[in-house]
DNA sequence: AAATGACCCTGGCCGC
DNA sequence: TGCGGCCAGGGTCATT
């Protein structure tokens, strides 16, 4: 569900409610959150409690926490690594607030300014997941992500790419890649070894917006069309994160539990039988990879190679 | 080696 | 009202 604006709508809202604040207590109701951690709920507490969170930082859809080091002499830096998944929340609630529906993980914090919150991940599906991670190096030395300035990243997000927000995204390296995939368009906007942070609904958004049809071959994109794509792509991505982000039912909240508004600005994903906003014809849903594309047949013309 | 599809899970909605 | 089938914002892993 939640892609880069969600995600980012999140980051945010945590940062100034974490930064500087210190992990008093940490209860896992379900280990299934924990999936990406490398130990047991016992160790994920163990190691948590008594932290003190620096910052919070995201690339693509993954956010992370990085943790001041608890023996200075010790390089090794940690951080506590979220995902979403399809369902995944993270909420700020007052001490003792009664468990939400779907709660799975409550870190209790104490910042030196704002008192104490609690932080809740509450996740439907239980796709989304909570780590604790070391940290490493970013191969190009720049910052790892939004919200920090550190050149690091989680050893298990180190093979996302940078998202087309990061002013370390190389537009070039992008061209690149497409030219050597033998896959469509869409799938590559998916591949977030590639470029993160772009989901379903905004792949979908975009490729409308740049008025490409989803199954292009990638490798059949012109330089002049890949750039318009792109271009796009951080429009949309701005529009929806000044929105809010999308919001279709009660799962994508802010960490005040607030929806977004994106909802109603989109053009193409979600839309089936509706008219396009641009010629009138109806939108159109294919299945693909077990999931749906939208988009507007007349268009969005289908290229081939050559 | 890269590119697909199956799978993880819960719940809402639709048609019968 | 009940129940089966389908669908949903994602990532990983096995298989070709």
């Amino acid at each position: 569900m939640p892609e880069l604006p969600e995600v980012e709508v999140v980051r945010a809202g945590l940062a100034p409610a974490v930064t500087g604040a210190t992990v008093l207590g940490v209860t896992v109701f379900d280990e299934r959150a924990l999936t990406r951690h490398p130990g047991s709920a016992l160790d994920f507490e163990a190691a948590l409690t008594g932290r003190r969170i620096r910052a919070s930082v995201r690339r693509g859809k993954f956010l992370w926490l990085p943790l001041e080091p608890e023996d200075p002499a010790d390089p090794a830096e940690h951080a506590v690594v979220g995902h979403l998944g399809m369902s995944g929340q993270l909420l700020l609630r007052t001490p003792g607030a009664a468990p939400e529906r779907h709660e799975r993980v409550r870190l209790d914090l104490a910042h030196p300014v704002h008192g104490e919150v609690a932080v809740v991940f509450a996740d439907q599906r239980t796709f989304g997941s909570l780590a604790i991670d070391e940290l490493v190096p970013t191969p190009d030395a720049a910052p790892g992500g939004c919200g920090g300035e550190e050149a690091s990243i989680p050893r298990q997000v180190a093979h996302i790419a940078r998202d087309p927000l990061d002013p370390a995204f190389s537009d070039a390296r992008f061209r690149t890649a497409l030219v050597r995939k033998d896959s469509a368009i869409k799938r590559v906007l998916l591949d977030q070894t590639v470029i993160s942070g772009v989901g379903n609904i905004y792949a979908d958004e975009s490729l409308w917006a740049a008025r490409i049809h989803p199954e292009t071959p990638a490798r059949a994109l012109s330089t002049r069309a890949v750039n318009r794509l792109l271009g796009e792509v951080r429009h949309v991505l701005d529009k929806a994160l000044a929105e809010g982000g999308t919001s279709f039912d009660a799962q994508y909240v802010n960490v005040n539990g607030q929806a977004g508004y994106f909802a109603h600005s989109l053009n193409a994903y979600g839309r089936t039988g509706e008219p396009c906003p641009r010629c009138g014809r109806p939108i159109v849903r294919v299945p693909f990879t077990n999931r749906s594309s939208h988009f507007c047949a007349h268009c969005q013309r289908r290229r081939s190679l050559g």
